[in-house]
DNA sequence: CTTTTCTCCTGTATGC
DNA sequence: TGCATACAGGAGAAAA
């Protein structure tokens, strides 16, 4: 499930092998990858054409490419992948995009098993974001992250505090992995009401969060290969850092209590009974 | 307006 | 073994 780290290691990729380079097509399969078009894929595909990559840019788990003054979205969902290749590759099974640049060069294609991602056109701003993501917050990693101002906005939400690290609209780039993870570090309950958290826990919990991330971003640009602009999504090589997420039955590493595995929000939940107690402390 | 629930999708794992 | 069901979950639409 690639949330900030994963995505950051694909726009990464993105730039060293799809910036700078002129496209010549765009070919698009099937209904669901430009949904969030609305004009539709074929128009897509036609604004696409002849354009120049001058830079692939990330803000939370949107990543895009500037093309001049406009931008093409670009969202992998939960299994989605980015992948370039020779045009000899034989086509992936959830083959959804295929990018063929004027260079004659290596492919850009989108593959998607669950179709939860996608593409879309959009303008950008003045601050130099697309304008259909202005609801979505800067992440930890933006230098237009502020932190003060996200512990406040944090502060006043009538929700659970696992619910609002999961607003992409008050901090972006987390999700259910390390959501779970910075609230293990933080020790605190995700069912644990913002409002009832102090600032300094906030600006702490933010920070966890961050250096998970971090963490994580250290390990997966690792496994960055050349002709594989990543990513799977499924984060393996990190999973064994893991404290909380996919851990129940195995002891906390900090105290040897089991962790414990709980439903919440339609997703699964995984704490130290004992480190992140539900009433706080 | 804010907050919560529902929905989209398909490969893999689990249960009877 | 086979079929049914649960599960993974990001994010926007719809509902409350």
């Amino acid at each position: 499930m690639p949330e900030l780290p994963e995505v950051e290691v694909v726009r990464r990729g993105l730039d060293a092998h799809v910036t700078g380079r002129l496209i010549e097509a765009v070919e698009l399969r099937g209904a669901r990858v430009a949904r969030r078009h609305l004009p539709g894929a074929e128009d897509l595909a036609a604004r696409l054409a002849g354009r120049e990559v001058s830079a692939a840019r990330r803000r939370g788990k949107y990543l895009w490419l500037d093309l001049g003054p406009d931008a093409l979205l670009l969202h992998l969902g939960m299994s989605g992948q980015l992948l370039v290749e020779e045009a000899s590759a034989p086509d992936e099974k959830h083959l959804h995009a295929r990018f063929t640049f004027a260079d004659g060069g290596p492919q850009l294609r989108f593959v998607d098993q669950r179709t939860f991602g996608g593409l879309a056109w959009s303008p950008t701003g003045a601050d130099g974001i697309p304008t259909t993501i202005a609801h979505i917050a800067p992440d930890p990693f933006d230098p237009a992250y502020d932190r003060a101002h996200a512990v406040r906005r944090i502060k006043v939400k009538d929700s659970e505090i696992k619910r609002v690290l999961l607003d992409q609209g008050v901090v972006s780039g987390i999700g259910n992995i390390y959501a779970d993870e910075a609230l293990w570090r933080a020790g605190i309950h995700g069912a644990r009401p913002a409002s009832s958290l102090t600032k300094p826990a906030i600006g702490r919990l933010l920070d966890h969060a961050s250096e998970v991330m971090t963490a994580a971003l250290g390990q997966g640009g690792t496994s960055f290969d050349a002709l594989y602009v990543n990513v799977n999504g499924a984060s393996g090589y990190f999973d064994r850092s893991l404290s909380a997420y996919g851990q129940q039955g195995r002891p906390c590493p900090r105290c040897g209590t089991l962790i414990v595995r709980e439903h919440f929000m339609n997703r699964s939940s995984f704490s130290c009974p004992r480190c992140q107690p539900r009433l706080g402390r």
